[in-house]
DNA sequence: ACAAAGGAGGCAACAACATGCAAAAACAGG
DNA sequence: CCTGTTTTTGCATGTTGTTGCCTCCTTTGT
């Protein structure tokens, strides 16, 4: 049984049961008491559970969908997606590219919001299949197999009746002074308009694609309101400051 | 065994068990663990599937309804795909709207069919993101969760500067005198737009589906060209002759 | 306050993983 | 048809993740 299978079931029984011993978890699914603890204070750390001596309770009335929320990112995106989710707000219009960083971060959205969210990346709208209430607006266009976003002059027409609230824009290489820069053309117009029909533009960086580029610039890095990263070197979070943006670290 | 093959049914797997172990695929699909691994970890990035340590999750999963849906009658809809299969030529224009007898169809599809294929639906989309000479076009508009497809104005209007050779319909309901219905308005003009610009239309229908309506028609059963279905009632494959459609049955 | 139960942290065993490398297969161009 | 190149694969290496056990500490209930 995989851990995050155990975990899932953990989650499950306490929104049926509302409280759990962790004697009892360790004999239902077959694993030491000592493993059950490391998964409660897992499951704890990441608030879906409340632990207390002895077991743990159900955090609240909502009933939490755990699919969504499985850890599979390295710890450094995990912490990315949760501080950029407090920059999320209901009744928000909010456009998301694709990418593995974003696709995370829908699925860290609680299934409780209320938004609109336009993306051209289909596992982005399948992720969001759960959110009742939030309404998923799909661009169309060419499906670029390599990241899984639809791209094209349909695409860049369609984002042009449309203004968003927030844009969550995947970034694959970013440097202070020349930009935020991708491998290929389509993705560069695509962004480039989904930038100019925006109020702000929030991005996840790791630290490795800080100081990097390539070949089709987006749009300088001032474009950018937020830049939630795990970078720890304050030159840099200077270097970014200097052009009014707000830099979220760790 | 070809590796977007494989990775294609390390997908399909995902699909129904929604977890998968990387041992257990390994001796299944008959590679080393390092193979099955480094698929992963593609699929991954593309954002297909969920890694976790020792396997893989599916990144849905995807709304109830539609996840239960897919076990009904899958032996019956598989073997019709595989007939419909057969009028699928390479160079086509194939257009494809949602329904999981059409996903199905779009998994049959060999890995080396050379086509255009367009739809509304973001997990038909993601399925052929293993066929490397299938350009995939994919059409905007709102997403219907209730059977994961685009609909909406912008998806008709973007039909207007399209025409297909064939049309592989979703069939809800289907009525030789009646005609072709389903429960939503939405669906029905889209699906009326597509009929309007395919040269074919073809329908893989269930026996369970044949002789009965829903509030919103879509067109005349006339309208189709090919009847794929497993009724072995021979009154109803004369009913359908009779308006110069091809039955085929099993 | 004391005994019993629960929990934290360290450790070892084992499984799963990433990476580099070389052999084999598929491919492209002449 | 042959040759050089790229892709894919399996293996060997060292690294990381997961689990159970152990010890010592903390909490709980009486």
């Amino acid at each position: 049984m995989l851990k995050q299978e155990r975990q899932q079931k953990i989650v499950e029984i306490l929104n049926d049961e509302q409280k759990v011993i962790a004697s009892d978890l360790s004999l239902r699914l077959d694993v030491s008491e000592d493993t059950i603890r490391r998964d409660l204070k897992e499951l704890d750390n990441k608030g879906l559970i409340r632990r207390v001596h002895s077991g743990a309770l159900r955090i609240g009335p909502p009933v939490e969908d755990f699919s969504k929320r499985q850890d599979v990112m390295k710890e450094a995106k995990q912490a990315l997606a949760r501080k950029a989710i407090e920059f999320v707000k209901d009744k928000m219009v909010i456009l998301i590219d694709g990418g593995t960083t974003n696709l995370q971060f829908v699925n860290q959205l609680p299934l409780t919001l209320k938004a609109t969210i336009i993306t051209n990346s289909p596992p982005i709208a399948i992720a969001l299949a759960n959110h009742n209430d939030v309404e998923v607006i799909m661009l169309g266009g060419t499906l670029f197999k390599e990241s899984m976003v639809n791209l094209g002059i349909e695409t860049v027409e369609a984002l042009e009746n449309i203004r968003a609230d927030l844009y969550v824009m995947g970034v694959h290489k970013i440097d202070a002074t020349i930009g935020i820069s991708v491998p290929s053309l389509g993705e560069a117009s695509v962004k480039r308009k989904m930038v100019a029909i925006s109020n702000e533009v929030l991005s996840m960086v790791t630290s490795d694609k800080l100081n990097t580029f390539s070949n089709h610039i987006v749009s300088p890095a001032s474009q950018l309101t937020y830049l939630i990263t795990d970078n720890i070197q304050p030159e840099v979070t200077r270097l970014y400051d200097s052009q009014q943006i707000t830099v979220v670290n760790d």
